[in-house]
DNA sequence: TATTGTTATACTCTATAACTATA
DNA sequence: TATAGTTATAGAGTATAACAATA
């Protein structure tokens, strides 16, 4: 048991968001450790089946991540049969991102398991309170326009 | 303006704690750069101040961080004049760590800016959010045991 | 035998800057 | 000139395992 505690921590917003941070990974890889990736990985891949040509840039913006590390990011993606990357017609710059059929199978083929395990509340919580605070957690995502990524 | 927008994670309990706690830090940064150390750094050394002589590996679990990390954490902190790590008197085996003089100056010298900091509510929240919202993320961090750090 | 702390090491995430191709 | 994407690289943060000293 651990009998240390920090008045001055446990009271605070950030200590406390990075603990229910912590807590939310671990309980969705106990729930998840056999899809084979991490939520990120997953929550791209569900980002491009729900906007099919969707921008790499536009992605990397959108989970605020630098268009360097998304382009790693997407190119494993390809590498692993999972996503098509297109020279966006439009655009001769910008690349499309499509789900090929195997990553559209790994994708849908959670998409019951997944909305499951969202209409459960996080430990702890219940449902109630689960939808309070993600309501709290957009005011606070959607206050200051997002600190440029780039 | 960025136009993605993704229903199945923008609603997710998951998704919005990570947006929180990339905007808590951005905050507390905006405020703080003056410290030269992170959010990270100047909470360990609060915690020893509340806890003097605290042993290394319980700092470790409190943090939720593996004792080797700590390890490295620490003799940093040592190195730059702000900690001492003296043998435990009762038990060989475990470091007690103290404030030295200038780590005393550091942290107790920010106390009235941090404390301001603290009640001001964050951005999007009026007072009575934050501390709903504090609330209800402490049930999830108290809800399961923490995972084990070791 | 179990625990405390250390070291070495590796892997992931993130950040910066220089580059190309296109707008 | 500015933007989209790439590459190389460096820095945190975190994970594992083997080890010495002590309980």
């Amino acid at each position: 048991m651990n009998t240390l505690s920090v008045a001055q921590l446990d009271e605070t917003l950030g200590f406390q968001v990075r603990l229910a941070q912590l807590k939310m990974f671990e309980h969705f890889n106990q729930h998840f450790s056999h899809i084979g990736m991490s939520v990120g990985e997953y929550s791209v891949l569900l980002a491009v089946g729900e906007n099919p040509g969707v921008r790499q840039g536009d992605l990397a913006k959108y989970f605020l991540i630098k268009r360097s590390n998304m382009s790693k990011v997407m190119r494993a993606m390809e590498q692993r049969g999972l996503v098509e990357r297109r020279e966006s017609e439009s655009d001769g710059r910008a690349l499309a991102i499509y789900l090929t059929t195997e990553g559209q199978d790994l994708v849908y083929g959670l998409i019951d398991e997944l909305s499951a395990y969202h209409q459960e509340p996080a430990p702890g919580l219940n449902a109630n309170e689960q939808i309070q605070l993600v309501a709290l957690l957009k005011k606070i995502s959607l206050a200051a326009k997002p600190g440029p990524v780039d």
